[in-house]
DNA sequence: TCCTCCTTCTTAATCAATTAAGACCTTAAT
DNA sequence: ATTAAGGTCTTAATTGATTAAGAAGGAGGA
């Protein structure tokens, strides 16, 4: 079977291509009769509409947003962060009538075409570490491009948190409420898959600008409050799950003296400490407290967290890439919020404030 | 400014657009020393690389595989079955390296060109309405598509679950267990809104097919176990949602007798079942037993459930697409389980088989 | 009768690439 | 010296549409 096209249509009843093209996209433009004869042929020789690849190569739009993202996919969809985000960044391409192009990058350094040769209008760029070549290759198309969270790119327009004050909020909290025996685990610092505990050199070196940044945030509070950064065991982790929060929370929790509260990168992570707690048949809030972060799996669990407004930072990348890059390298950053809930609470008597 | 493409670069250069395009797909086809100069020109000029959309129409090929989904995509994604199946789908079109485009329906019936402007090489529709319009708009594209889990269509390739054995092996298992006052919440059997106590005709009615045979499921393993159908309460919610289910819940343990087992649709339902006779302080599975459906949010509440294999769904789904339309219209069922967890139980002594 | 205005359709330029086939020149072998 | 083979670049066809501008014809008014 052979291709059918407009041509095909023109050529059987003796009309001109343009015609027939202004029978699918102007009907005004021809007789209804000639019109209702052009859409009938068309039937019959079960031609498909107007290709699309050739009307936005005419039209010069896509009609899709482009989401690139440093995860492989599936993990993307079991994050509840990215799925907050990427719930507002749907909203705003509905609103629009435009589709969401998720484009896998090759998590190798198998080299990809994926984002040369993506036909969208836009760009949107989330979580990335310092350097990836992605960032390169979607400048390089000059389309309107925003990123968020990281990383942190000069010149290109942001949506994001003010990550060190919401770090610092969170630690605060627990240090405000009497804790001096602090432990903290984090996911996605680096992309070399280690888990394990982490010094000095591999905080300041991890190559997610955002959470590097929300470290920061936790060190200062802590040494605002005269707590020394290195009496802080910190414990990495490669993945974000709740599996490895539980792992981690082991880790912590034998260590001796035992931390009272613990501050976890991620809701889900902090799930995890909150298992390990169980396991260990510790009591929360009574002799643990635990603080997660982006309030995305906090509430039924009752976890005390910093809220991010997640789903208005992804309606806000839409609309801003779907404004075209007119709208210059604007700066958002949303505010965000400690919600107490009850996994916090002072530490057990004589483990606190001296 | 301007746009610059392959010919821009080659009046430049004073070469054809031929040798410029051979720069940068087939290096091969000329001299290291013209292929640098063009690249340092194109570089020059702010060229963006050739072309997506050119490039697409040339190959005939659009690297995306098309997403239709009934929900707003807000919605979609705050579904945990949905979200495992695109999880699987999105790994299969990563190992392809295409894209995933989501496409919006406009819920309203605001038309929309969505469907028709859509610039992809397959189409994956799922949980559409009967009739819905945007099955004819797919069909009508000629494209290969996948129909998942609804609706049921003649000769187009299937994925899905034996919804009728599932909601039987659900329902059996209760009923086995020697309950005989059983109730029942479902969501998405309707598109119109409708919460509240459903009878014979909105349950026949239903416009999800993969509902509304599940349901059949549920009333065939009653009425073999000699229970008339018309004794069973049914209770219909709009939204599959925690909340949904919660105040479903409460209509259904509100009457009397109370019903000493509960079949939920969906897991999140189930949840809110739970939530239910929590408020009520009734003890799961002691006083009230409950399924689910589906295993997707299921493990860490202990919720009894239909286990699907959500993930390898979505995959094959898209290795399909992937395939092309050559593979023929196949119907594949995936093997669901069911999986007992803790929150089914006999029921209270007396309230039983007799 | 002549002019104007519509309606309906056609002409032809344009969007931005890919690629088979051919032309031209150099090198090496016979 | 002749021929074949390679390497390098060009020509031109092709992909499938959109749309401004123009042409042809008929209707209506002066």
């Amino acid at each position: 079977m052979p291709r059918v096209t407009l041509q095909t249509i023109a050529d059987r009843l003796g009309v001109s291509r343009a015609t027939v093209s202004y029978a699918f996209s102007r009907p005004d433009q021809l007789s209804e009769g000639l019109r209702q004869r052009i859409l009938q042929v068309a039937d019959e020789l079960g031609y498909a509409g107007p290709n699309p690849t050739a009307r936005s190569l005419r039209l010069g739009r896509a009609g899709a947003l482009g989401l690139i993202f440093s995860e492989t996919l599936a993990y993307a969809f079991a994050d509840p962060y990215a799925i907050g985000f990427f719930q507002g960044l749907a909203t705003a391409a509905e609103d629009a009538g435009v589709g969401l192009l998720i484009l896998p990058l090759p998590h190798g350094d198998r080299r990809s075409e994926t984002v040369r040769d993506a036909v969208v209008d836009a760009f949107c760029v989330m979580s990335l570490p310092d350097g990836h070549p992605a960032l390169a290759e979607v400048l390089a198309r000059k389309l309107p491009v925003v990123i968020v969270d990281e990383p942190y790119a000069e010149g290109h327009p942001f949506v994001g948190t003010d990550e060190p004050a919401a770090g610092a909020d969170a630690a605060r909290h627990v240090l405000e409420l009497g804790h001096r025996r602090l432990g903290v685990v984090m996911a996605g610092l680096h992309e070399d898959g280690h888990s394990g505990w982490a010094g000095r050199e591999r905080q300041e070196g991890a190559v997610f600008a955002a959470m590097r940044a929300r470290l920061g945030g936790y060190r200062r509070a802590c040494e605002e409050a005269g707590l020394g950064w290195d009496e802080v065991p910190f414990y990495e982790v490669a993945r974000n799950s709740r599996e490895a929060g539980r792992r981690a929370g082991h880790a912590l929790l034998g260590r001796r003296p035992r931390p009272t509260a613990i501050l976890a990168n991620t809701d889900v992570l902090a799930l995890g400490v909150l298992d390990a707690a169980a396991d260990l048949g510790l009591e929360v809030p009574g002799e643990l407290s635990v603080v997660g972060f982006s309030d995305s799996a906090a509430e039924e669990a009752g976890l005390t967290t910093i809220h991010q407004a997640k789903q208005e930072m992804g309606e806000t990348a839409g609309r801003l890439l779907l404004a075209g890059a007119g709208a210059g390298p604007e700066r958002l950053i949303f505010p965000h919020r400690l919600v107490v809930r009850a996994s916090t609470a002072p530490p057990p008597a004589g483990l606190g404030t001296p």
